[in-house]
DNA sequence: GATCTTAATGCAAACGTTTGCAATGATGTT
DNA sequence: AACATCATTGCAAACGTTTGCATTAAGATC
């Protein structure tokens, strides 16, 4: 406390060496005789000796930072405490740190408008990672456009000038309602909002199994949050009974909120409705009767979405990609 | 893309003004005539500059960081995705933008074990905010000595060389206990694992409680995860039978799975057993039946740590602070 | 009109690294 | 013995800010 910081010049001084060659000898650069190199990173790890980030950021132009923002609709009542999203964030932190890079946890409110410049100019960052594509894309785009090395969450299949790693949620989608078709329902309730990219594609595949199977089938259009889907719920079997045999909800809180709902009003799960998630949060499995779900393998997409940023740091050219999600098959279906 | 970066001699330039000018137009500086800043400011703005991070940290030997890591037992399996936690973290996000500092996300695994030379000397933040105390306090305690500016969530009664924010854990304990018992439940179990500090202290309040009103009570040791609560219930059914009527779970994730393994045996919530949990998570609503559970004020708690850790990095002394929290009745009590 | 005060701006040093190039001494080659 | 090669190290510039101090111009005071 009492003293100064110690600096590489200090380190260098005690070890009899110019500050280059501490430096070089710190970096484990081979331009220095090994038992220099030895010598002096015992010496640093003696003195509690730690290399001053800024100076080496202002120095070498790079910050082995990546900046993950969470990127959240304006019109949504979905909030960053959303389990499934925090999962997402925590899974990206490993594999952020598995090569050697820190996590910035950002956000609009203190990036702004400008991604790029705050990040990439700024020097807070070297890439973005993006959580949540979103509605409206304009700002993503404006980074990207403007040179910033950046990967989104969302949904690959659209087309964008930066990469987008996500699920096969058309496929997801697909065999979530055949799934729920096998187990016996014929007449289909889909509860989200298919004008989100990725839950639109949900509903594609929905869409596209309904048709196959020629069963009935109809969609509500929710926020995607468990009180939205539980309030809907209510209201549906208010307003109409119980039209409906099963539900592929777009999201595990959907459709726990679903879950509530029907238990309230003594319908019974799996028996007079069966129902599908989306996620496989850790709630899923502890849930009564425990969630079948479609996971989504966060931690793969994680990692890929880490191994495309720092491609793109390095120059290649990245493209989107699809992650396969599985079926998971527990009591509510 | 094509041009080079724009740095602060370049924008001054283009201003007709020196650098050490553009740089107090830029802060506001009021030694800069008000014209002039709004002119640099404005002509900023249209050529999207921004400061250099890592220049002006390495000058300002400050950062404007705040480190968060989670502080995760070694024998736990609770882990970084737990809902509590991540909500907690999301929390300090929010109040930390509010001050204008940023949030770096970290870990043991980054950190190592010198929080001190890797944080601060390494000026990668300004401070460290640790959450959860865990039992072993070591690298905490040494990171404060020497000179770290740290807060803890964790238990505000532990006394410690740094300050702790944290619930009311006793009061909390008391408090759901006695409603356990006004709700006619006689024959108690408490959940959880006493050896950490804040659960400890929630299980002195059991006690306390307990011997008030000199009721039969039982503790069962396991590990805070539903899953281990879920197996623990199963086997204490098996083994013994309903030997309980009333339960007060440590945490809300060890409620859900309690209540899933008692509803699995056909067990009556709340009629045969009562439950009350601990932390109000998201879930804990959603839950059927709706979870009576302590709320803990995460959001007022995450102001209060970072208020106190600003106050450090101004040089004041501060000290360990509980939080009120309070009794959420639910169905399942 | 000379001097003093004040407002506004510029100069240059410093923050602590990393790295291209030069320098040194030792070794090997002819 | 002269020269080339190689391994190891040091010198000094550069990265882009911020800020104490000096400077200038303008207005105020006598």
């Amino acid at each position: 406390m009492g003293t100064t910081q110690l600096k590489l010049s200090d380190l260098a001084r005690l070890a009899g060496v110019s500050t280059s060659t501490a430096s070089r000898a710190l970096n484990d650069n081979p331009l220095i005789k090994k038992e220099t190199r030895e010598r002096i990173q015992a010496l640093a790890k003696e003195h509690h000796f730690s290399i001053n980030a800024a100076a080496s950021r202002l120095r070498m132009q790079k910050t082995k930072v990546i900046a993950v923002i969470i990127n959240l609709e304006a019109e949504t009542k979905q909030s960053v405490d959303d389990p499934f999203l925090l999962k997402v964030v925590s899974d990206i932190n490993r594999a952020v740190n598995r090569k050697g890079y820190e996590l910035l946890l950002s956000n609009s409110y203190m990036a702004g408008e400008d991604w790029h410049g705050y990040f990439i100019s700024g020097r807070r960052a070297d890439g973005v990672i993006v959580v949540g594509q979103g509605k409206e894309q304009a700002r993503i785009e404006r980074a990207a456009k403007a040179g910033t090395p950046i990967v989104v969450w969302g949904d690959p299949k659209t087309s964008a000038n930066y990469p987008i790693v996500g699920s096969d949620n058309f496929i997801g989608g697909i065999s979530a309602t055949k799934h729920l078709i096998a187990k016996g329902a014929s007449k289909l309730l889909f509860m989200g909002d298919p004008g989100h990219a990725e839950l639109g594609e949900r509903y594609r595949g929905f869409c596209h199994a309904v048709e196959e199977a020629q069963v009935e089938a109809q969609m509500v259009k929710i926020d995607i949050t468990s009180e939205a889907a539980y309030a809907s719920i209510n209201a549906l079997l208010r307003a109409q009974g119980l039209t409906f045999d099963g539900i592929f909800a777009c999201s595990d809180m959907v459709a726990l909120g679903v879950l509530k709902a029907l238990k309230e009003r003594y319908v019974s799960v799996p028996n007079d409705v069966r129902i599908v998630g989306f996620d496989d949060i850790a709630m899923a499995q502890i849930s009564f009767p425990a969630l079948t779900t479609i996971k989504q393998d966060t931690s793969a997409a994680a990692q890929l979405l880490v191994e495309k940023l720092l491609s793109q740091l390095s120059g290649e050219k990245t493209t989107s990609q699809e992650i396969p999600s599985s079926l998971v098959i527990r009591q509510s279906s």
